[in-house]
DNA sequence: TTGTAGGCGTTATCAA
DNA sequence: TTGATAACGCCTACAA
């Protein structure tokens, strides 16, 4: 069965397409009457307007397009959460792409999203990403972009993200307090802005006790997860002098856990580990792990919010909309004594 | 920046709109020169066709819809991860939408997508859903929709899901040979079709073995994860017997975990648990916890295929389509000993 | 091999 | 208050 249009709805009411649109839309200089008599065959016929020739004509998608790096993950899952709240809300639709970190599949969508397919675009960069002219190429076609939690600093476009070099400095501190006297720092990609910024706030936080930082203790998330554990663990063996681990990201501080355990090391009697995480069960880990929770579901909301302000006031989106957002040190087991 | 388009693309080669938009689709009759000479210009500009008019002409969106109950949720986004590479792999765009279990907002979105703005829909059932008008409506439209795990049975349509029914008997046989007397079962809306199968073969376990089903031992989840842990810890003062519990959502068995903490139970020596759950860290858990873990990621693809199929040879979808998979009983410290 | 013209369904402009 | 018409950008008969 084919979809019902407004040719047939005019046909049958004997009106003229123009007018049951009109109506249809509301318009002030439509009769009531005719008002109610189209919208009743209109209901009755379960007619919905094609969104695309409305797009078409209006230039407007009533889409957004959100691009992030993975979604079987909390944090991004979470974020998503909050999005697509404020996009119900504001009657629209949210495509979604998956970079899987890789920077050539941002470059494709951000080809793909420059053609009308989306009002705005939301998006945290892939960890192989390099350059942002792909994005500059979105903003010259007049679509806004907002950036959360990872970002490229040099955009003039608004970031929503979370006191990352805070976080860091206080994680780091905490382990240090705990007793803690040569920490390991597990990261990722240094072109990500969380990954330089969360490591300046652990560097920071040496320095002021008077470590010296120790380059040879930063480890980068490589492929994939045995990878991961394999170097942590050789990283242990080889410096047995390791008592403390700060993960900056959630699947780090797991991994440590699981390198932890395959070498029979006690956390956190032998060492202790704080990690970036929106697990909800941090609580029920073996030893509880200590935390810095992000606002996840915060994040994609705001971030969502200023875009749609953008979008609807059809103003450009100046760097100083930029949100920073408070992330939550939340200490539990694995951090414990000293 | 306005976005280029076909007419000045071949006002600058003094070419016709229609030749360049056959060059663009590399059709036979234009020849190679001119071809090149569209394409070399069209890179040059970042030509990107207009989806929507190219939709409407055409009357394909190249857009799939996915509605889930919820993602931040393991199963969900691994299976979100399936479809998104069967539709990248296509070169489909998809469109997402939360129900957050609430069957108003399913058939809201089921009214949204039967304009056109999709070429077909995944869909897993909000618990509160009632009955598939709604869903018969798309059908009727035309748009083809395959189910995955959370299905309507009598819909004539494709549903990948997973042996819910044998999952649920082994569960709670592999719970009564670890020494379980009294197994409790934790499920959602018997409206669901995963709750009830799951059920079903929970109470089946039970009969097999001269056990007979008490229906009080049988807790629904409730609105928030406080109200749930909160049943559960009642249930567990209640009937004092029980020392096995049978989740069948993840959430029910991270739950169980909180209320036998708070109530100073210890698993598995009081209580031994046993859950679906798609927790990658399940094994991190204290303790590990036991699992029957879904294919999550391959059921989104082969539901994902399904619809492709029936998309590109614009064939209505028969129920016999259909696939069952087959989730992985995974024993760990949570059913230990007995 | 290329161009002309019509239409996909909707909305905006102008006229009645 | 309503109708006729053109246009959004693209694709495809049909014509040349």
């Amino acid at each position: 069965m084919k979809p019902i249009n407004l040719k047939k709805l005019a046909q049958e009411l004997n009106l003229s397409v123009a007018t049951v649109s009109r109506a249809l839309n509301d318009r002030y200089d439509i009769s009531q009457p005719t008002k109610d008599r189209v919208r009743a065959l209109a209901n009755k016929l379960n007619y919905e307007p094609n969104p695309y020739a409305s797009s078409l004509r209006r230039q407007k998608s009533k889409t957004i397009g959100v691009v992030i790096p993975e979604v079987a993950n909390h944090f991004f899952s979470l974020a998503i959460n909050g999005i697509e709240e404020v996009a119900r809300h504001n009657n629209y639709h949210v495509l979604i792409y998956l970079t899987h970190e890789d920077y050539q599949r941002e470059l494709a969508m951000a080809r793909l999203l420059a053609s009308g397919r989306v009002d705005g675009v939301l998006l945290s960069v892939a960890s192989e990403s390099e350059d942002f002219g792909h994005l500059e190429f979105l903003r010259e076609r007049g679509i806004p972009i907002v950036f959360f939690d990872r970002v490229y600093d040099e955009m003039p476009t608004a970031k929503v993200t979370t006191d990352d070099y805070e976080s860091g400095y206080r994680a780091t501190e905490h382990l240090l307090e705990a007793g803690c006297r040569t920490v390991a720092h597990l990261t990722v990609s240094q072109n990500l802005s969380i990954g330089r910024r969360r490591k300046e706030g652990y560097i920071q936080a040496l320095t002021d006790r008077g470590i010296t930082y120790d380059e040879s203790l930063v480890l980068l998330a490589q492929e994939t997860k045995a990878q991961d554990i394999s170097r942590i663990q050789q990283l242990l063996t080889e410096r047995p002098e390791v008592d403390g681990i700060f993960a900056s990201v959630e699947s780090q501080a797991t991994n440590s856990y699981e390198a932890c355990r395959n070498l029979g090391r006690t956390i956190p009697g032998d060492i202790k580990i704080i990690g970036f995480s929106n697990l909800e069960i941090a609580s029920l880990l073996q030893p509880a792990l200590t935390t810095i929770t992000q606002p996840a579901y915060s994040i994609g909301k705001e971030a969502a919010k200023i875009l749609f302000q953008a979008i609807s006031k059809n103003r450009v989106i100046s760097p100083a909309q930029s949100l920073v957002l408070k992330s939550e040190l939340v200490v539990r087991a694995s951090t414990l004594g000293g």
